[in-house]
DNA sequence: ACACAAGGGGTAAACGTTTACCCAAACAGC
DNA sequence: GCTGTTTGGGTAAACGTTTACCCCTTGTGT
């Protein structure tokens, strides 16, 4: 089929070592011979076979990623983040996509360990049930994890401090005369929703707010962030403010509310979180929790370099604090 | 580092054609050995090495796909649809990002060729320049296109009608008395772009209506959307409707509609195309031209097969017929 | 003139699998 | 008891590179 190292080596008249040598450029050879060499690759059409090199070598200059979701918008903008900053090193990002599965999520990573990339980034689905496939990613390769993390496994992670966040967004809410709020977000599966969640009551113990039945989990998708809208209405009276754990829910209860003819942030004050590219353009605009992606991702790109550098460097965890973006959800003027 | 199957053999006391043959279960063993095999096997943690399988087979049971710009959330929805596709075959998928450049677009692709995946989706950056990518990738694997395409170049496609998909909302805006109508858009790079662009002048000449200096050409982003509608409505009389190339296009022309007090479609009429999952929830919620995510997959994937198992089998492009969704913001009711 | 280094070429072994080929034993049919 | 077939094992060659090692030539300093 396509023409190998040996036929561009026979064309040319070499031996297969110094057409290797030519065309890696990793020894240098007489001018005459190159010559020969990179005509004789460009006549045949001639590409390395990249198997048979990360054979060779054992490396491959390619790191693999793995969302949950790519349907998530949040993901994508992190993925693109991320791929700007493996730009400059020429390197190649595969990505792989878990849908929500952990059992999906295991075949990926050992489809790209198998291809011997030389680091992975991921976003767990679990926070605890993706452990067994992160410590055996984490075994034969560096690992970062990156906006979600496993929970009592040491592997480096980078994120917002979402305890944080959520803080910052109910403290706004609160700062507005809010006493009555309402948390809709996920199931307590992945770490963001428990440590949203948690931050969430803790703030509003903090500030002495009452917390009751005022949860509604689900999942992170604008669907759910419609029922949940429904299911607020139906109970009386209306809560002064619905704090959301994603960006996604928030867009679906400000659908919803504006189907059911109620007014934001006349009636209702609503927040997100992750300040996706599409939170600014939402009715009315929404105020929410940005995470940095470029911080993320370089700093993300940054622990995996380190340890592809040396593999016993010690294990960390950044959280970098988020800021609140107040826009017309909550009354801020855009 | 990591066990080899030749640690296998040893410790199974067997040769590693044996442990081989055990392992992908591809000749009958004995009962007693198989056993000894996998349990060494298991108590090594072993992996097999699938760089190592792909070059000794030729195959490597994975597709490679690329896309644009991962961040237009038309692209991930397509992905996610493709992966449902792909699951029941236990084939894997890996992705990746263009960036819209297609510099990067023939890394990526290279970069997956060379990792031999068995076949290889592509939406196209670039109508004309993403050809020679094409080209190579095509004759080295079987190669399908999706959404967009390549000209000039005989290659599988399937996608969407676009041309008859503008027709669909220039009709619709018409049949509500628009008949100064202006089309905002991509520059007609990407064959997305020029086919709606086509379109859009095709089915406004059909209809006797004037199209005059009615194009704003950008990009496929909100961004431009907004920046589109501050044009709009900056030369005077207001049109009657806006069509726009793609959703997100639409939604940053409804929020700068929405900023500027202009009412939709009380003022002006909007529509988009795509049907992305937020032209739902928009305000007004988005009157579009709904791609079939699952039948382009499902198509996508069925001629990806033909190819692997006939690569001479005539070339495809496969248009399928989309269909309009009319929501609020050409007045309909939702 | 001689020792010695440097430059530039080739040979062949590795990387970890899979599999074509070979062979011994067991077994069936007569 | 003999032949022919099936079953289940091993040996070694391949897949396409890269690179350790070796060797010959040429240049250089004395």
């Amino acid at each position: 089929m396509t023409a190998t190292i040996r036929d561009v080596a026979d064309r040319a008249g070499v031996s297969v070592a110094t057409a290797s040598r030519v065309l890696t450029a990793s020894r240098k050879v007489s001018a005459e011979l190159a010559a020969r060499v990179n005509e004789a690759a460009r006549s045949l059409g001639y590409r390395h076979n990249a198997v048979a090199r990360a054979l060779r070598r054992g490396t491959t200059n390619t790191v693999g990623m793995i969302v949950p979701e790519i349907g998530n918008p949040f993901f994508p903008a992190i993925v693109e983040a991320v791929e700007r900053h493996l730009q400059g090193k020429g390197r190649d990002l595969f990505l792989c996509d878990a849908q929500q599965d952990i059992a999906i999520e295991r075949h990926r990573v050992l489809a790209l360990l198998g291809r011997q990339v030389d680091g992975l980034i991921i976003v767990p689905v679990s926070a605890t049930a993706s452990r067994a496939s992160l410590e055996e990613a984490a075994q034969r390769t560096p690992v970062v994890q990156v906006d979600r993390y496993v929970e009592e496994y040491p592997a480096d992670w980078v994120g917002v401090d979402d305890d944080l966040g959520i803080g910052l967004a109910v403290e706004h809410v609160a700062s507005l005369g809010a006493t009555n709020v309402v948390f809709v977000s996920a199931l307590l599966e992945s770490s963001s929703a428990r440590q949203r969640h948690a931050g969430f009551e803790r703030t509003m113990r903090r500030l002495g707010l009452p917390i009751g039945s005022q949860q509604l989990l689900g999942d992170f998708r604008a669907e759910w962030g419609r029922t949940a809208a429904l299911q607020i209405l139906a109970r009386k009276p209306l809560p002064h403010a619905v704090v959301c754990g994603n960006d996604e829910i928030a867009v679906g209860v400000l659908g919803e509310f504006r189907r059911q003819q109620v007014r934001v942030p006349e009636d209702i004050l609503v927040t997100g979180f992750d300040d996706i590219r599409f939170a600014a353009l939402a009715d009315p605009p929404l105020t929410t929790v940005r995470q940095p992606h470029e911080q993320l991702a370089a700093e993300c790109i940054r622990l995996l370099d380190a340890r592809m550098v040396d593999g016993d460097t010690p294990v960390q965890r950044i959280a970098i604090a988020p800021s609140l973006v107040v826009r017309e959800s909550t009354g801020g003027h855009s």
